[in-house]
DNA sequence: CGAGTCGTTGATTCTTTTCAAAGCCCGTGG
DNA sequence: CCACGGGCTTTGAAAAGAATCAACGACTCG
């Protein structure tokens, strides 16, 4: 159980279950559109447009997020390659949804996947799978950003992208972050500021190397660990 | 939109897409189970239990959260009737389910329940929307836990009951807190202190009245929603 | 009536934010 | 090729909001 909660903590990413085997079933149910190419900073569509299309991104990274009057955001979650962006029972789009990489993304028609889903259970089965992870990841999010303190929020992010890699065959002492420290600071709800004083508190005591500012070597994985499980003592903060 | 975003704001509740009809239809294909009564601060399930069953509110209020080793509690949702328990496509509970009042649940067996899934598309789509019901509600308490101060949080709370009440034909200026006051700190993440100061602030102010600790009457709605949506000036807060 | 839980209030501390400024990186263009 | 400009990142000092520590009052239940 432990474990399980660990490997769960703000996972932003869940390519894993819907990765390539969803997507060639659904590229053969439904009928292909040509991928939609976007620049970083684009918007793929706003809170409260009407639903015409699911995605799926196929390669770069896309943020979603919320925001209040007065600016100020929440991004809710990181969608990389293999995710889905938009499913949902509502008639329009719950968030904004804004690539901060170049993108390519999969145009899934939103009648016609509904359609599909509805007379093929195991299309279906995807989705409710997709959305299930979207679901688990927004709950932890939500316990980092109420309950952890910013050392400890950076230690989850860091470890979610780590185990990224490592499901992904990547190393996962290598962490190239697609997004800025303001991307990352609405993430976890700090401020720019005070994640980029967290970085450097974490380089100087060794538990993180910084190449440059948008890579990352995970030195000491065991205290990241103790950071997010919130196992560490006050004198390690 | 505006108005959209604002009906979303923290709504632990969504008893209306799923409510009676969705239940009918469980029922007639579903094997009827005896309903679960659970006392007050009596467990439903933890995290890490294999799902055997998936659960409806009947009566009665549900938290669901997550912990931190050092006990640092989240609440992520609050369930009332109608809502749906422990939905999902993982294995085991991803969090704890609590009952916070005397709670009478319908018992699903997650078997049986996948099974008619499966082959009723239309009990399928109801389960879909629940999961996405329960989706845009972490998102949306994401928003409020990430980016409000103290008083925003709690408008935002009381907003989302009012709404509630207003739902299933109850009076929305009468709210009948189900949860005490560490309950709610422990989903808005605040301590009891702050939560405690915050009310006796709207009630100074004249935005709320305290019949008695678990009974707000809203008096100036306007002001809540200003609140809630980050319209608020300075000074009010 | 006493014990215990829950809620409120006050004083102080602390983490993070805010405000300010400088450094760095990179592409553009002279 | 190097100067210039702008965005992103880092660092410092001060301020603010919420947490913590402490105590008291209210209500409930044996």
């Amino acid at each position: 159980m432990l474990a399980m909660t660990l490997s769960q903590e703000i996972d932003a990413s869940r390519p894993s279950s819907v990765a390539a085997p969803a997507a060639q079933r659904l590229d053969s149910s439904v009928r292909r559109m040509p991928p939609k190419v976007m620049q970083a900073r684009e918007h793929v569509f706003f809170e409260g447009d009407p639903i015409t299309h699911i995605y799926q991104v196929e390669h770069g990274t896309v943020c979603l997020y919320k925001t209040l009057h007065d600016g100020r955001r929440q991004i809710v979650d990181f969608a990389h390659a293999g995710d889905f962006i938009g499913l949902g029972a509502g008639g329009d789009h719950a968030f904004n949804a804004q690539a901060i990489t170049l993108a390519r993304l999969r145009c899934l028609p939103a009648g016609a996947l509904h359609e599909v889903a509805c007379h093929n259970p195991d299309i279906g089965m995807q989705l409710y799978r997709a959305l299930s992870d979207q679901l688990l990841a927004a709950r932890d999010l939500l316990l980092t950003v109420g309950q952890r303190n910013a050392t400890e929020r950076l230690a989850a992010l860091l470890l979610a992208l780590s185990r990224r890699n490592e499901r992904n065959g990547a190393n996962p002492a290598r962490i190239a972050l697609s997004m800025t420290r303001a991307d990352i600071a609405d993430f976890l709800s700090l401020t720019v500021e005070t994640v980029s004083r967290t970085f450097t508190k974490l380089r100087q005591n060794g538990t993180i190397e910084l190449a440059h500012s948008s890579l990352v070597v995970i030195r000491d994985r065991h205290t990241l660990e103790q950071l997010a499980a919130g196992e560490a003592k006050r004198s390690a903060l």
